[in-house]
DNA sequence: CTACGTGTTCGCCTCACGTCGAACATCTTT
DNA sequence: AAAGATGTTCGACGTGAGGCGAACACGTAG
């Protein structure tokens, strides 16, 4: 399914990989919320993945102090927080920021966050 | 100093007591404000202090699934985070939620906490 | 003075978290 | 097909957080 019609390669979203499990804001614990803010590292991934263009990124853009391996772990926890949303594209996997939905179950909390500092 | 005057033995405010440091929310990280509320136990600590009138209670006077020492370690966590103020009256220790200053710095982040679930 | 109540501090234990390198899987490029 | 690029997964490691009981300190009640 989600087959495309025509030839139209628009997106080469992937074939045989393994889809990242998300989780709406909607099923994410308020501490869970939080813990997932309360680490520079992500704070940073979040931020710069706000101040993008349609909050989209590949996960080896971005400016953190940490090894792949790491990086992979934060983008999970990110994920698991209903914060970011995953989609293959090739090889390289686009991190888009999910705003809207979050909003709606923490209202204020991501505005706080992009605000502060 | 801070001497009483006349016989006006209101509040007994303590003698020979260690004076809990305090910290104030203009000085506390925004990574440590969400790390503080990212428990289940302080965030039970903040909602009934919230819920107390004048946002005061003596620490012994929560419903937490945790002994003494837990329970102590857990309210320096709130203090060093800026959300909590002890004052010692005799014996006991009475905490008071720094609401106003908080939210100044935090925005919204108090109020969020409150307000779900 | 002695006994009790209220909290803090001190070890100690356990478990979760953040990090890394190495290996692996996929997709892209040549 | 071979090599490179992009991420994930797997152990391993160090650190810190959260929990407890015991001991201590201070104030209060008898």
């Amino acid at each position: 399914m989600t087959r495309e019609t025509a030839a139209a390669p628009t997106s080469p979203t992937s074939t045989h990989r393994a889809a990242p499990e998300h989780v709406h804001p909607r099923d994410v614990p308020l501490e869970t919320a939080l813990a997932a803010l309360s680490d520079s590292v992500r704070l940073t991934l979040v931020r710069e993945l706000a101040a993008s263009e349609d909050w989209e990124r590949t996960c080896g853009s971005f400016d953190v102090p940490v090894r792949k391996a790491a990086l992979s772990h934060h983008f999970a926890v990110l994920r698991s927080a209903g914060l970011i949303e995953q989609r293959d594209q090739g090889a390289k996997r686009i991190n888009r920021l999910r705003k809207q939905e979050f909003d709606e179950h923490f209202p204020g909390l991501l505005d706080l966050v992009l605000r502060q500092r």
